[in-house]
DNA sequence: GGGAAAAAATGATCTAGATCAAGAGTCGAT
DNA sequence: ATCGACTCTTGATCTAGATCATTTTTTCCC
């Protein structure tokens, strides 16, 4: 493994700050992976060998039920770990994970993490913080999809783009098909939310979204900090990812 | 705060195993409070001034959104701690807890609950546990919500408690009204499914439940060891092993 | 026990979003 | 460009469960 993706690893949330005695313990027999998009990353109902640190590309996190019914229950984007949760307890994956895009991530065995967790204080703290971090995330997800409308969804999604980017004019990071399942609602759903938007100014042409009065889609949307990401906070945690 | 309660409090997953000079640190301007039913427990938004370990009662964790619709996210029972999440990290609730019954609990200031993370790793290691556990936790939740009908949730919460009390006739431990929260619907939704498991040999009189065929319902409402909580699997921490 | 008040059951609608089914762009490779 | 494969859009249904309204059953307090 590169001193470059060493690098990269250090500085996110759970192992940032961490000593090199430890980084270099933990990271021993870790093994970055190529896939392509379509493949399986981690496997339901299985303990997870390793932990995996997704360098690039995205995750959807699929739970399945016996009867054969699916649901994602997350996505994941670059610098976000994985079964993480599955991992420190030893517990089995509750969830599968899928590569939408070709990913590249580094895998970590399972082993490694919860003996460093073990030995190493500062990394016990940072993977305490991480979950709890998770947690929030999640709960942010929850509420996100059970108190608002697929409309509402989808424009709250393009007022925190509008936010981060700064501009009201802007690409869509992701191909409509893959903010559906962000969204937790289908693609005809997606379509028709934003078919719903353009009487309150918003404008798609392609992958390109224009809004006309950020403030009219806000009235509408009601975009609240206790449920979208919000910019500002992040104070110490996932290092941003900087184009390498 | 008196040591009966402390010694409940220290057997507990986030501080089992925690040294004496530690715990009194943590608990040392620990109060017990006790709350009637419907009292706000933690407000949303806010930053947390105290981790609640709940002893007696139940408390439910409500989302609000601006607009004012609500969903609950999650209800928590004795001796589970909520707002763990903001408190670790430090930033605003997202939800808010209601006593749904009378409540006892114990409220450690937030600071000395973060300071002793800080100082002490085997509280560290008890806590990422504990926050790990909370994280599937909810994704079972989310499982359950999105994977199966109404009718099967409250089947495979009837063959739970079958599991749990191993008789085929058993007392409901909450009012159907509390049911329906912790199985994400209506109170009317709850008749109606158990109306539909009448089919399969559930007869229900007042609060009491019989099971005429439990593996009737079990083959209709696939119940899954990866959504519905495992009564077998540790409720144990994963402190073990510990150095310093 | 009687009778008010809460909880539960039942019935009649409503609705957001899923699902099913065509078209219409859009893109990339030859 | 031409083809063919996607992705997206739009329209027509379908459905689980919510909501609203009413009745029946429990609870429990004097």
């Amino acid at each position: 493994m590169n001193s470059e993706i060493l690098n990269r690893l250090a500085s996110i949330g759970p192992f940032s700050g961490v000593s090199r005695e430890t980084l270099e313990a933990v990271f021993r027999d870790a093994r970055v992976r190529r896939l392509p998009a379509g493949a399986l990353v981690a496997e339901q109902g299985a303990r997870p060998a390793f932990l995996d640190v997704l360098l690039e590309g995205s995750v959807d996190l699929i739970g399945k039920a016996p009867d054969g019914r699916e649901t994602v229950v997350q996505s994941c984007e670059p610098m976000d770990c994985f079964v993480l949760a599955a991992v420190l307890t030893d517990a089995p994956s509750l969830a599968r994970g899928i590569a939408v895009a070709p990913v590249q991530l580094v895998s970590i065995p399972a082993r490694s993490v919860r003996d460093g967790a073990a030995s190493d204080h500062l990394l016990a703290l940072n993977l305490m913080g991480e979950q709890a971090r998770q947690v929030r995330t999640i709960i942010r997800r929850i509420k996100n999809l059970n108190l608002r409308s697929a409309m509402q969804r989808l424009g709250c999604y393009l007022i925190s783009q509008y936010d981060r980017t700064g501009s009201i004019a802007f690409v869509l990071p992701v191909p409509k098909r893959q903010l559906a399942v962000q969204l937790g609602m289908t693609p005809e759903s997606v379509s028709r939310a934003f078919a719903a938007l353009r009487e309150y100014g918003v404008s798609v042409s392609g992958r390109t979204v224009k809004l006309r009065d950020p403030n009219l889609v806000r009235a509408n949307c009601a975009p609240d900090p206790l449920i979208d990401r919000d910019w500002r906070e992040p104070p110490a945690p996932c290092g941003d990812s900087l184009p390498g």
